[in-house]
DNA sequence: GCCTGATTGCAACAGGGTTGCATTTGCGGC
DNA sequence: GCCGCAAATGCAACCCTGTTGCAATCAGGC
């Protein structure tokens, strides 16, 4: 888990030979303190009230696709089919376990337990990723769990 | 795995104390005729080649939201956030077993030999959907596979 | 056959995401 | 430090998927 500060997040950028600028700088250092995978609504938001004032739409847009395109952030789609950005080291870290989405509430909850197999595939084939998820009704949604409470 | 005559179809929204029309049949046979989960445009296409002539777009939602209503289809996204429809008892049949997502051309192949292991949950959980998504390169699409031939 | 609520069709809208184009800026070379 | 140019930015206009409102039509219980 590194650092984040302005000098690393510059760093990150240089090393893959990405310019550095300032919409770019902020929209790594908003995903780098985010504590899940920011939509590119909340990404607008969060930007707007920081200093330096909001960037425009399609700038960070293109800011995310560049950073998707070096390597160092990642998307994945939520429920509602809205891409969702967050850092690559910060995905790495939940790669390798199972992840429950509460179809009621929307909630993601870490299934640290449940880890992902050994993809068996056909001839040919390369896997890059296994992902697992489990769906069903969270503790605060499940009748059993505590909405009766 | 059911014959999906017209009449069954029928029978099938009966059953489910939907009305039956005739948007409704076209789109249920449509589905039962499907090799994968198909997207409303898809759906809009092949449905103004069949006779009949086209449907409306936004009757077209309102059938699909009838059917997923009554349980009859399932939607479920597809990479780029685009709702796919399909049948719930074909959909039934692919749900022990994972599949494979190319990162390249799109293509899903369904791993029969990868089961969905038990959830582990914690307690007040309840899982109703396990899935495996396995991403990476198909045989065209890896260097190793195919893509120098 | 009639009646009534459900379904259809059309038009207009919403939100996320993309494209075109003129202006500005990072940064390698001098 | 200054130049030059490709890359990045900002703004306007656009596209696509999906939704909402409303009047006209239809399925199916009586
Ligand atoms: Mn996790
Ligand atoms: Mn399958
Ligand atoms: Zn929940
Ligand atoms: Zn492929």
């Amino acid at each position: 888990m590194p650092e984040f500060t302005p000098d690393f997040l510059a760093a990150q950028l240089r090393a893959a030979s990405v310019k550095v600028t300032r919409p770019r700088l902020r929209v790594l250092a908003c995903l780098s303190r985010a504590a899940s995978a920011l939509t590119h609504g909340e990404l607008e938001e969060r930007l707007a009230e920081g200093e330096g004032g909001g960037l425009d739409r399609v700038t960070l847009y293109r800011v995310l696709d560049s950073l998707l395109e070096c390597g160092l952030a990642e998307r994945t789609l939520d429920a509602r089919g809205v891409y969702r950005f967050l850092l690559s080291s910060i995905r790495a870290a939940h790669a390798a376990h199972a992840h429950f989405h509460c179809q009621r509430c929307g909630g993601i909850t870490c299934l640290e337990q449940m880890v992902a197999p050994v993809a068996t595939l056909p001839t040919g084939f390369v896997a890059r990723q296994v992902e697992i998820e489990v769906r069903g009704l969270c503790v605060n949604c499940s009748p059993v769990g505590g909405a009766a409470r």
